[in-house]
RNA sequence: GGGGCGGUAGCUCAAUUGGUUAGAGUCCUGGACUGUCGAUCCAGUGGUUGCGGGUUCGAGUCCCGUCCGCCUCGCCA
């Protein structure tokens, strides 16, 4: 076999005159008849032009050469010299080719049902992708995107060495927590009817850890939650996940933070400042979302008290609610931009989130116009003023309960920057949401569930409201937020049995069962943990930022489809009967499935 | 579990109110061409219209069911 000497991809100007060899893919070829062939040859590093003197017709490397098609695996011999045809501007290797004289055909491949190319990639189904993955890898593009996760984790694990953090790994077949998602579960051969869990996160572990003095601890782990996917969402995940010791809520922002400016820097060459923070109260209040996308402005003021003057009905049936509120967004130079058809569609839409729908008012020369501008007569001047209204604006409404009105709003908010291309591209609007609620009120079921997570200590001034009204308590969590994307979050944690325990009761997990499910962890905590708090970066999430798609997929080597295939391999398959009765498993299917 | 969109040649798509032999580009096969570069030109192979039923003289097209993909609501401590 001829021996690489190059990357096809790497080779430049300075490497004319020298003899070498070069091994790859066939990614295009073009065959002159008598006289050239070119073959672009793609490797890892690129592509490079690779050319064939046809003269001697009858010469082996001559036929085989005009053999040659898309995607073949081929080396080559040659000298490296100027492009005689001139220069190819879309090539980092565009001024110089290979002259070959030797050919090595190491595979012919059969004719490929998707071919590499990145700029039909997005016209390619995506099942023929999944399913040729080994193929759609081949694109530059994904190529690119492969590194950039590489060179997430390896800053990732160069930073937190620099501080001192030590890589542990904690076990794949763990207990079942509840609270949360929805657990994967493998059974147990050696114990009949028992059941490991796939974690939805190494969340106790890594507090063990520090109780067990390991002080800094990071981990690159894989994550399992049995839910429906989404764009930017997989059942199977990756966390870069981090505990420190003796620390407040600051140092573990201020060392997080500095990873995020790190990445950035090194990734992308891009300097982010300091990181601003907001308390998850404004978030809400201002954007209408616990994740503001900040690139642009569109700032939602709660105009309830004004509503409560107007004869406008919707209004009053959701001020008539409990906790109804009447939340309005300054659209400015709306009246113009945001057409009727596009307004129709928000109300339409909106009811995806439970809204009624989206009033609309526009401020002209003559005052407010359309929409519900009968009704704001009495309200007209305060809401000019409230909203620092200007001719040619316009103010989107929702009205209902504040949690669905506020989520209504903050995904209307969003949406309105999209369609009126508000979101610059290329810049970074990073920041810290703090001061979350310790729990949330499940109506449903009558209880409080935690925002976070059950191990989520309250802020350290929060202890009398976690006893006193546990509805109001604030808690030390954290969340790191990047163009309306959570790419991180975490909190201060619960050091103390006493105030676990407490926490445990709140959430409706009495003594007995918190011994039962948490009771190794309960013990943990009596024999001298430390102080400690930390987080866990969305691996995936961050390389999509960093790589610029916003399909998860993309940034996943062997993703899984919506229904949680895998369309390479075909997971998940049937078991073998024994395999089942080795693992006290009976199967009870609710349909014929047919046998593919 | 709910909603929306889609599935026609290896790939990307077209096909009039339900009407003749389901077309085009590309890939592939063969040929032409001495500096191409998403090469070009000529010719050709290639189809169980996702699958199963139904309506009809006649179904890619209409109806029912089902499978698959994408987006989304719920869900995701």
């Amino acid at each position: 076999m001829l021996k690489r000497t190059h990357m096809c991809g790497d080779l430049r100007d300075e490497h004319i005159g020298e003899t070498v060899v070069v091994a790859g893919w066939v990614n295009t070829y073009r065959d002159q008849g008598k006289g050239l062939l070119f073959i672009d040859l793609r490797d890892r590093a690129g592509i490079g032009q690779v050319v064939f003197d046809l003269e001697d017709a009858n010469s082996d490397v001559v036929q085989a050469a005009r053999m040659l098609r898309r995607e073949d695996v081929i080396a080559a011999r040659g000298v490296v010299r100027t492009r005689v045809g001139g220069p190819n501007p879309k090539l980092a290797t565009g001024t110089i080719e290979v002259m070959a004289t030797e050919l090595e055909v190491l595979n012919k491949t059969e004719t490929p049902p998707i071919l590499p190319d990145d700029y039909e990639a997005s016209k390619i189904a995506p099942e023929k992708r999944l399913q040729y993955r080994y193929i759609d890898l081949r694109r530059p593009r994904m190529q690119q995107i492969l590194r950039t996760r590489h060179e997430v984790a390896r800053t990732a694990r160069t930073y937190f060495a620099e501080h001192g953090f030590i890589e542990v790994e904690t076990p794949c077949l763990i207990k079942t927590t509840p609270e949360g998602a929805r657990d994967f579960v493998v059974p147990s051969r050696s114990y009949p009817g028992q059941w490991y869990a796939l974690p939805q996160s190494p969340q106790i572990f890594k507090q063990i850890l520090m109780v067990s003095g390991c002080d800094r601890y990071l981990q690159i782990v894989r994550c399992f939650r049995d839910e429906d996917p989404r764009a930017d969402r997989q059942a199977e995940f990756t966390q870069i996940d981090l505990e420190m010791s003796f620390v407040d809520r600051d140092d573990v922002m201020a060392m997080m933070g500095g990873l995020a400016k790190r990445l950035w820097k090194e990734v992308l060459d891009v300097e982010l400042g300091e990181i601003p923070v907001l308390s998850y109260h404004d978030a809400m209040e201002r954007y209408g979302i616990d994740r503001p996308d900040l690139r642009f402005g569109l700032e939602i003021e709660d105009v309830s008290d004004l509503a409560a003057k107007t004869d406008f009905k919707v209004f009053q049936d959701a001020l008539a609610k409990d906790r109804g509120v009447v939340k309005a967004m300054r659209v400015p130079g709306g009246a113009e931009k945001l057409t009727r058809k596009l307004t129709d569609d928000y109300t339409k839409w909106i009811r995806t989130f439970r809204a009624g729908g989206v009033p609309v008012v526009k401020l002209t020369a003559n005052g407010f116009e359309t929409g519900i501008a009968k009704f704001l007569g009495p309200i007209a001047d305060a809401l000019r003023e409230r909203l620092e209204l200007e001719e040619g604006d316009t103010v989107l409404f929702t009205a209902d309960t504040w949690s669905i009105a506020t989520k209504a709003i903050g995904e209307l908010r969003n949406r309105v920057a999209r369609d009126l291309d508000l979101v610059e591209e290329g810049t970074w609007k990073m920041l810290w949401v703090v001061d979350f609620p310790m729990f949330e009120r499940d109506e449903d079921q009558e209880r409080w569930v935690a925002l976070h997570h059950p191990f989520t200590a309250p802020r350290t001034d929060q202890f009398d409201e976690l006893e006193r009204a546990p509805g109001e308590c604030i808690s030390a969590a954290y969340d790191l937020v990047c163009n309306g994307s959570e790419i991180a979050g975490g909190s201060i944690r619960i050091h103390r049995p006493d105030v676990q325990r407490k926490v445990f009761e709140l959430l409706g997990i009495g003594a007995e069962e918190a011994e039962q499910k948490f009771g190794f962890l309960l013990k943990a905590l009596r024999f001298g943990a430390p102080p400690h708090g930390g987080i866990a970066f969305g691996l995936d999430r961050l390389v999509m930022l960093l790589a610029g798609t916003d399909d998860i997929k993309d940034v996943i080597a062997f993703p899984k489809t919506q229904t949680g295939q895998d369309l390479m391999t075909e997971a998940p398959a049937p078991v073998d009967a024994e395999q089942l009765e080795e693992l006290h498993v009976r199967v009870v299917v609710p349909e014929v499935v047919e046998p593919v």
